[in-house]
RNA sequence: CGCGGGGUGGAGCAGCCCGGUAGCUCGUCAGGCUCAUAACCUGAAGGUCGCUGGUUCAAAUCCAGCCCCCGCAA
């Protein structure tokens, strides 16, 4: 099939891999601008941009695609099907119409569950044990569409919202192909997404990503994973150079209690609003990712420490 | 030119400001103690101190340039 492929991060290249590899006519790749961003403001161009290029895709990155102009273009493309995973832009009606047999969704949560920008880390965040990826033809609505395919996953007790977007990738980019094939033989069908249920994923921003060791452990701790790797949870420690930023990348729940923050043995267990939580992988600021045993190995630190 | 931290035996760090014999915790190897052990004791191997150049009698340490890693901010 003739297809154009709207998608921004890291989460949507599986997909847009497999699309290729299927045999599919890839005709072009929408995917949000280059950012002046990073260290050094550099311009870095987004991970699906990236691969696009590497597979010799045309690359479009227009900043809106309401103008008219837009959609007279993505017209002129002459595609079946439009394929949108976690692009970054509401496509317009306008869009949406264009393509013979519409627009596919890519999305991971088990719709209405977690509608929205931040599926994987708010399910992690809210501690639910079970989340999973759907296809479905997309409406004006966010995530509204009614559904054709779905892949259930359990969320494992300290897996990460890193761990679980890579499967759910994964998982996602094959039940995608599968899709496109059954749209191919015409045998794809849909079911509205349940009338109740719905909840939204907004946006995860920076000013929720600090640790508040005051709330229960099973929270912090699902905080912690939640927002792991990126952006990343963290607190604020004085290891004898003044205080500085500490990111928790892992943690499990852990025996123990005392005043929140405060250190409670040799192996980085640290108490909560109630109970404790250790920390298993963490990264000081400027400092790469280490495991609790080799950061504690060059950090002075002492039993009845407070974090903040 | 957005701000900042860092590159020291296999791992994590100290030493650098106030140049002058490579240190700490751990790992590895050998031996010892032990019913036994991730415990303890003894010993050993292992390092171009990111790269290049400069200053100096002498540079991990001071100066210049370059490479790489990372945090913040956007």
């Amino acid at each position: 099939m003739r297809i154009a492929f709207f998608g921004t991060p890291e989460f949507a290249v599986p997909t847009l891999t497999e699309i290729v590899g299927q045999g599919h006519d890839v005709v072009a790749v929408y995917t949000q601008p280059p950012r002046s961003a990073g260290r050094g403001m550099g311009e870095r161009q987004s991970a699906v941009h990236s691969i696009a290029d590497r597979f010799g895709i045309p690359v479009l990155t227009p900043a809106s695609l309401k103008p008219a102009s837009e959609s007279g273009r993505f017209a002129e493309l002459g595609v079946d099907v439009g394929v949108v995973v976690a692009y970054g832009l509401l496509l317009p009606q306008a869009f949406l119409d264009i393509p013979s047999n519409g627009c596919l969704n890519l999305h991971a949560s088990l719709l209405p569950r977690w509608r929205g920008a931040a599926p994987v880390a708010r399910a992690i965040m809210a501690g639910d044990r079970e989340t999973g990826v759907m296809v479905m033809r997309m409406e004006a609505g966010l995530d509204t569409g009614p559904v054709a395919m779905s892949e259930r996953v359990e969320i494992g007790a300290d897996t990460t919202a890193g761990d679980l977007s890579q499967r759910l990738a994964s998982l996602g980019a094959d039940l995608m192909a599968r899709a496109l094939a059954a749209l191919g033989r015409g045998g794809l069908s849909f079911t509205p997404q349940a009338g109740d249920g719905a909840t939204y994923a907004r946006k995860i921003e920076k000013a929720e990503t600090r640790i508040d060791w005051a709330r229960p452990a099973a929270e912090v701790h699902n905080h912690i994973r939640g927002l792991s790797p990126d952006p990343g949870a963290w607190f604020e420690a004085d290891f004898g150079r003044g205080i500085e930023r500490v990111k928790v990348l892992r943690s499990t729940l852990a025996a123990g209690s005392g005043a929140p923050g405060t250190l409670l043995d040799g192996a980085l267990t640290v108490a909560c609003g109630n109970g404790a939580v250790r920390l298993l992988n963490v990264q000081r600021a400027g400092k790469s990712a280490l495991a609790a045993a080799d950061f504690l190995r060059g950090t002075p630190l002492s039993v009845g420490a407070v974090f903040a």
